[in-house]
DNA sequence: CCAGGATTCAAACATGTGTGTGAACGTTAA
DNA sequence: TTAACGTTCACACACATGTTTGAATCCTGG
């Protein structure tokens, strides 16, 4: 046979990155064993030890592969911009310059697919090891980026945007990291094909009214307490139908019935 | 002594179900083991599987507990709510349903304090076993609300709104379960003391605006692909920086300073 | 009092994990 | 060919997990 079973010498390591991205993606780095990893790689469980030393340090070399250039062009693209620039910035463009590099690596040839997703898997993982690269690898990029939102919003104080900032990028990572990415994007695309540029649009319109949105008004605290007084005789003939079910006609029908059908557990 | 050391009969249960709680919400499902659960609970190990039968049955119990009710009375708000007011809903008055109910439970003396973190726990564990609960416990409520907010937004395309719900329920989630909530909900308050109609005010009035965003606008894509074509020169440089570091004198300075002291790894 | 069911306990089981070991293998250079 | 090196392999180790077991214990009703 001219395709040899087992692969050429040397690209074993790159075998197993792979591997593991893949089932990074979509088991998190907990639940990805060495044992899952190795297999899909057709290699031998030691391998992993073997190439790298260990568990972590593959991961962390997979992370940095991913990562570390990432963020050197973000940080790049900010300061010229804010050469480019000095005083015309708004949060659309900040965030831009968060989320262009990001767009451009994920169009790469070579693994630019899942790149994304990773992007997320990162964000979302809570395994110690990942948060604790995250935390060592990120202070710095989210400083700078912090301080340049800061400046587009001078009026919003400072731990309010750090609490909005939380808030979007929560979002935004919970978005990334889904296995239904793709079909989110088709669905933000409506169908069409649409350039980078309106994608983004599109991803920025939705995170940065966060950052801009007014504070609650009187109008809204009106109908939010106009609820809260009904929810009080509600929540007592719930309370009621919970504990008296006969009693609970005067329950909405929908819920009588998915009651009935066991379709809310009780 | 009148304190005994070994517990109350019969509510070696109880203990089984506050220790899993509060674990839970610390660390996830799969990360507490039943050892670290009886550990606190003052239990045997064994007594985990005598109460309950297993692991996921102990936990399918505390969900239900906390989540079952919460759920019921949210639909029991709405169907009163469509009642009282036929017409004149909107976003806001149908976030308030879904939290509501949730800030009323959080409230009650018996274990209230814990019930958001839960809360958001549950929604944003990965393992298989709390996904599939939420996916067979909240599909009914899920629908309901999401024809609520359909109504209350007859413009916007289906598919776009389940896009924006997903991204904005994402980022609630995000910080309910953070270890840091309660500092968040101060920063929110500002200090002062805020009852809840304002708080969930500046709750709502974070997350309502990622539904109500317009789309992006020309301006946007504008200012986004003026960025990218800055962009490009930018990712040409830093990667030269990469290969070449010598030649990396047109980096930005603070960047170059991070890698030098090893800040940022490569 | 004391029989019997409910509960607790220590110990083990089967399984899965990351890691370590020493022999076997393949290629390459002397 | 032979020696050396990088790589692969099967296997075992130590540990942690959820679960099971059978005896010991507690408590209650007769």
């Amino acid at each position: 046979m001219s395709t040899p079973l087992r692969a050429g010498a040397g690209d074993t390591r790159r075998r197993l990155l792979e591997a593991a991205e893949s089932l990074f993606i979509e088991c998190g780095y907990e639940a990805m064993s060495l044992r899952q990893i190795t297999t899909k790689a057709n290699a031998n469980l030691a391998a992993v030890n073997y190439h790298f030393g260990s568990k972590e340090a593959l991961m962390h070399e997979l992370l940095s592969q991913r990562l570390d250039r990432l963020n050197l062009e973000r940080l790049n693209l900010l300061s010229n911009c804010e050469k480019q620039w000095p005083e015309n910035m708004d949060a659309t463009a900040v965030f831009a310059m968060l989320f262009i590099p990001a767009f451009r690596i994920s169009h790469e040839s070579v693994g630019g697919k899942s790149f994304m997703r990773v992007l997320g898997r990162v964000y979302s993982d809570r395994s110690p090891f990942i948060r604790n690269y995250l935390q060592e690898h990120y202070r710095p990029i989210f400083g700078r980026f912090f301080e340049a939102f800061s400046r587009t919003l001078p009026d919003l104080p400072r731990n309010e945007l750090g609490l909005r900032l939380h808030f979007g990028l929560k979002a935004l990572s919970g978005i990334l990291a889904g296995e239904d990415m793709q079909k989110l994007i088709d669905d933000l695309s409506m169908g069409e094909a649409i350039n980078d540029g309106e994608l983004m649009a599109r991803l920025i319109s939705l995170i940065s009214p966060i950052l801009t949105a007014p504070f609650g008004s009187p109008e809204q605290i009106g109908i939010i307490e106009e609820v809260l007084q009904l929810d009080n005789a509600t929540a007592e003939a719930a309370r009621k139908a919970v504990t008296e079910p006969d009693s609970g006609t005067h329950t909405a029908p929908g819920v009588l019935e998915w009651l009935k059908e066991g379709r809310l557990a009780l």
